[in-house]
DNA sequence: CCGGATCCCAGTCGATACTG
DNA sequence: CAGTATCGACTGGGATCCGG
């Protein structure tokens, strides 16, 4: 039997619930790693959601050159970006959201806001379990 | 000067925009690791958001003991998760949603319609992608 | 039944150096 | 300017065995 949750289909099998392999895993997966966010986040707030390789990569704090090839690559490979080149000299490369790309922030906003509502308590409740943790031993 | 895109705070500063670091990446990084989406999915279709280790394990396809320890101590120690251990012979321990633990997957609902609308296309993307590169090589 | 302890691999990320 | 190549540290996660 097909049903959902908060969205989600699943399943209801004799052996329990089955969630489908369509989960949200695999695009969380990539919006947790360590830069995604914050290069969607720069390319959404510039103008014409564009900006040239080393904009972004002055623009992030502590990012390489490698991770950010890296990045880019992956959001282009999902549909999320598209990549302008110049045949100049020097080089010229921009990058630009795609319309599925700039979609996805404002996708994200309720879960922003239940961030923004709840990472103090989440905080307080990290840093009790530690102490409480270095009683222990 | 503080604004705000998408839900999500920056500063506007004149080397560019930076953002806080009260950033989406900790809690992303967390819900983006292998298995917990799935443990909180099922608690939250379980009556009373309860289950028991057993339960979990059984429920989850070919989530490991050690995995799901650890899952479980990190839901824990960010108090989305309370741990309920019964002093019996065989031991049982059931694990219960908090408040904030289950005010959770509504938060992203917004984000799984995301998804579901644009999965098909993500993926045609990247094989595309991948199809592409196997050319030039 | 629940989970801690240990070993190991594969993937992620940083640092550095080099190229068209 | 915009990358690629290489090396090494670190870590998420699986397999297995052990203990209360």
């Amino acid at each position: 039997m097909q049903r959902t949750i908060h969205g989600r289909p699943y399943e209801q099998t004799e052996a329990g619930p089955k969630f489908r392999p369509c989960a949200p895993h695999d695009v969380l997966a990539r919006l947790g790693d360590k830069w995604t966010i914050l290069v969607v986040s720069h390319l959404a707030i510039a103008e014409g959601h564009r900006l040239r390789f080393s904009e972004l990569k002055r623009g992030i704090e502590g990012i390489t050159q490698r991770m950010l090839t890296l990045t880019l690559r992956n959001l282009e490979r999902d549909g999320l970006l598209t990549r302008h080149c110049f045949a100049e000299v020097p080089p010229r490369v921009e990058y630009e959201l795609t319309e599925m790309g700039d979609s996805l922030l404002p996708a994200l906003a309720g879960f922003t806001a239940w961030i923004r509502d709840n990472w103090p308590r989440l905080e307080a409740c990290r840093r009790a379990f530690d102490e409480a943790q270095r009683q222990d031993s």
